[in-house]
DNA sequence: ACAAAAGTGTTAAACTTACACCCATGC
DNA sequence: GCATGGGTGTAAGTTTAACACTTTTGT
């Protein structure tokens, strides 16, 4: 870095007397939103090959996201985003990057940051502000690796459902409150939270936030990070949906991937506007998957040319 | 909050023996990107009352950044964002918004976080974390407080260019780099830097970085914030422009409005086109201004209905 | 009169939406 | 044969882009 900036003596003598830690400080944590879509894997009854359903039939995929079960207090036994402290000499990205690969195994994700949450007493063992990440992984690739992590981690189905409770709206202010119900399974254990969002616009400048206001099983306050997580990757699904391919592998029926977006946005599109939009982010492989029951699908992968810019 | 967790004695102890501060911590600092769309303002001559200019043309509007000069160690008599450390019991928002408030008086402005860096090396001083702002705020109402704060603080003009300088595209690995030139300028003092922003593709998932390759006049590494805010805010200019509302009165002109859309994004928009797109969000008021050497033009105010959702 | 900005109308092209339809496979 | 998913075509409606044109004012 060119810097017509030099230091002087008195500059350095300055810094040398200049004490950071007589102020008060946080501990810095990162939290992990690890998503991922995958299906859930149930035990396949011995004697049968594929499960009891019908043998056409396309495994139902879901959105998971990766909890842990605490050991320790605070929490302990509640489930929680993966995550931990920022270490000294790193970069809260490089944190991030180093607590996915510790819990997960896994080098390659998307990741980006989605919120900060310093609020006093969100964690009862003192001030500490957590910087919220969301990680798209490909479920296909953890697969191949899962059997090699023991931890109590474990990936959710997590649903999320909205329901508007306030909107009032007036010359140059407005409250709109809506509710989201988050749920999270994994085999016989679900989780909940109610989570409130209120949106106040005051002099035309819009301001949120977030509350919990029901809670069961989740630590701290990551009810909220999930759900703040979630709506993130909601809202860029909606806006690009370039994001929704940090999710798939390198190859991947054209289905599949619409089911992807569908899965995150809850609602379902029409295949052949779907193709369209979608053709000029594609291109064909010579992959084709086979042996399904009906026709063949054609493997795609990502085009390079419209991905990259 | 209703959690169905609850603090046993043995937590409680556990808790008490738990010391945060035995770990290495960093300082938590906001740094504040305030933007505005305001004229230059200059001097008006003696004798006239409008500047030397055609009395037809509309006074040339800027897009406006909010600088300090340093009076301390380090980088003293340097350009800064304004900005402050966060205080224990504070959040990071309020933080932001106390000292968005003691910087420039206003209380009412669009407030989001844009990015965190937390790079060593970054401030002299010590591991300091800054959770970098935008925030939006009105012009005409600050040209009212103007006068009341007397800090080194001043509008610069704020203008970025794009260059791409490489872009190597291969099957699952790409990288493209952009430069930008940042220029700054307040009356006769003219700050610079070049940033050149490093996106990278691997195994199919974007990784930015930005870096800051020559500097004048602009301490820490806030030429890298700047652009990077300043980016963000073309983004999601481009992405829904209802942020751009943000920078207006109450009531403006669709002229206005088209104006510091232009600003923003650094090219021109075709009027027919744009009031179309723009008819959903607006509604006529009777205010109507005259005077102008030209026809009238009809005021607009956000159509609340549009608005807050 | 005229320069400058305010504001409207028209058309072709592009994209979106919705639905109907055919294709290929394994059992 | 048939259920299931794979894949394409088409027509109506909507949005966008480009350009031409009219209106209204203060000096």
């Amino acid at each position: 870095m060119i810097q017509t900036y030099r230091m002087t003596e008195e500059e350095k003598q300055y810094l040398e007397k200049y004490d950071v830690t007589k102020y008060d400080r946080p501990s810095i944590a990162t939290d992990m939103a690890v998503f991922s879509i995958m299906g859930d894997e149930k035990a396949i009854e011995p004697g049968k090959n594929r499960s009891a359903e019908n043998y056409r039939k396309i495994p139902e995929q879901k959105m998971k996201i990766l909890l842990i079960q605490r050991g320790n207090y605070p929490y302990k036994d509640c489930f929680a985003l993966p995550g931990g402290f920022c270490k000294k000499g790193e970069d809260v990205h490089e944190t991030a990057k180093r607590e996915l690969y510790e819990e997960t195994n896994v080098k390659n994700a998307y990741l980006q940051p989605v919120g900060i949450f310093g609020e006093t007493g969100r964690d009862p063992r003192g001030w500490i502000v957590s910087h919220t990440f969301m990680a798209l992984i490909d479920g296909t690739k953890y697969k191949l690796r899962a059997g090699t992590d023991a931890w109590e981690a474990h990936w959710f189905n997590i649903k999320l459902e909205k329901k508007e409770i306030q909107k009032n709206l007036q010359e140059d202010s407005a409250l709109i409150m809506n509710e989201y119900s988050l749920q999270l399974q994994y085999e016989a254990i679900e989780l909940s939270a109610v989570v409130v969002e209120k949106k106040k616009f005051e002099h035309y400048h819009e301001q949120v936030s977030y509350e919990i206001t029901e809670c069961q099983g989740i630590g701290f306050d990551h009810a909220k990070l999930i759900v703040y997580a979630f709506l993130a990757l909601q809202k860029q699904t909606e806006q690009d949906g370039k994001i929704v391919f940090d999710l798939m592998p390198e190859s991947f029926t054209l289905t599949e991937l619409q089911k992807a977006f569908e899965i995150i946005l809850g609602y379902s599109l029409l295949t052949a506007n779907f193709r369209r939009k979608m053709a000029d982010y594609v291109i064909e492989t010579e992959e084709i998957v086979e042996g399904a029951g009906h026709r063949p699908a054609k493997k795609f992968k990502r085009n390079v040319e419209n991905f990259y810019r």
